[in-house]
DNA sequence: TGAATGTATACTGTATACAGTATTCGCCAG
DNA sequence: CTGGCGAATACTGTATACAGTATACATTCA
């Protein structure tokens, strides 16, 4: 018989400490004034200040974490200039991604995608947070299927940024159904073939993110 | 009068490491059978291992290197496919980067970028890495104009790949005069205020580019 | 000769000590 | 009360020791 390799990928204790920083924030746990300290984070978490160390760095360079007062971090906060600018950028890769599924895509992509939207909006956690989590899933279905790698880590940067301001929070306010059943659309629209089409209609699903995201941080 | 903020950011010898091992990537003194080793870089540096070891998890993380054997780093190796997906990506950023300032650029924006286009194209250094340094000079200074954090960031990350994988080194053999040029007509399309037709000038030039990596890849 | 197995080697990952530095606090002069 | 200055504090950055693990090499046995 042929066993599964099993290959962990190397996996450094500072990686589980990344993971449990994301989460945290995720959960919101780290709040826009809590310190990151190395020192209180390893007691807290009982190993050596070296692999926290490194997951802080990371989510520095990652734009999640900035630079606080005495050296240590915490969570990077957004401007509304800023948060334009990352919807910009999204339009630029969710876009490009339209238009290469449209382009390449199978029927079994298609398909797969509809299952997809499918299971997640009928989600049954109503809060910001489920939402976010759903609209995420199936956007990342969408770029998945468009087989670039590269498209796909700048997705994750995007989106994690966006995690990390807590853009979820921030609708908590703005109406969420609206932007609900809009996504089987999206795959109808990579379906037809026609790639200008699903490029603008991408663009637009974005663009009304963005406006539903002002009307809630406005609401704030 | 207003001084402009001084701040160096905390530059750590982490950060010193990684400019010099890009550099030596740059400068082809690291290639692609070279294994980087921690504890030997440190020697040579005369520092301790750990900035090294930062420096070379962040270049991990970044893509440009990848675990080898025995646990120590080394380039990393492109494939076609994986060339022509970064190709797409850049597409994708830079192609809304051309829309955004056909969109909002000033004057001053479309002298700037003539400016530099000029001084550029008019490069007395004709080795590939000359016309490299010079190709994302131009196309550093679009993104710059597009004023968007994001996209910039991941252009860094896009070219950054691009270099790791000396693909300036592979368009060696390919007609080089056939790419120079064409760039002060970018220029003229962005000014012209057809953001379809920037776009589509955008990534046709960067098609044009794709296309000439790949014969040069052919030919090695 | 060649596969299986033990051993040496070459590395990294983690813990920890110590040095360095920016912020804050407390004191004093004006 | 305010601004300047030195000391205390709260952190990080760097060096280093040690433990762990995957690879390469040597040895044994069929």
């Amino acid at each position: 018989m042929a066993f599964k390799s099993i290959q962990p990928a190397r996996r450094r204790l500072a990686d589980e400490v990344y993971d449990e920083l994301i989460g945290a924030i995720m959960r919101r746990e780290i709040g826009p004034d809590d310190r990151l300290v190395q020192e209180k984070l390893a007691v807290e978490m009982q190993i050596s200040r070296t692999p926290v160390r490194e997951a802080l760095m990371r989510l520095e360079q990652e734009g999640v974490l900035e630079v606080s007062k005495r050296g240590s971090y915490r969570l990077y906060q957004m401007d509304d200039r800023e948060v334009k600018e990352l919807y910009q950028c999204r339009a630029a890769i969710e876009g490009q991604a339209a238009r290469i599924i449209t382009a390449a895509g199978t029927p079994e992509d298609f398909a797969y995608l509809r299952v997809v939207v499918a299971e997640q909006e009928k989600i049954s956690d109503h809060t910001a947070r489920g939402y976010f989590e759903a609209n995420r899933t199936i956007h990342r279905a969408f770029m998945e299927r468009a087989h670039n790698r590269f498209l796909l880590e700048m997705f994750d940067i995007v989106w994690g940024k966006a995690m990390a301001f807590q853009l979820f929070a921030a609708i908590e306010n703005a109406d969420l159904s609206k932007s609900l059943g809009t996504h089987m659309a999206l795959v109808d629209v990579v379906e037809s073939g026609d790639r200008t089409a699903a490029l603008e209609a991408f663009t637009n699903h974005i663009q009304d993110g963005f406006d539903l995201q002002m009307e809630g941080l406005r609401a704030t």
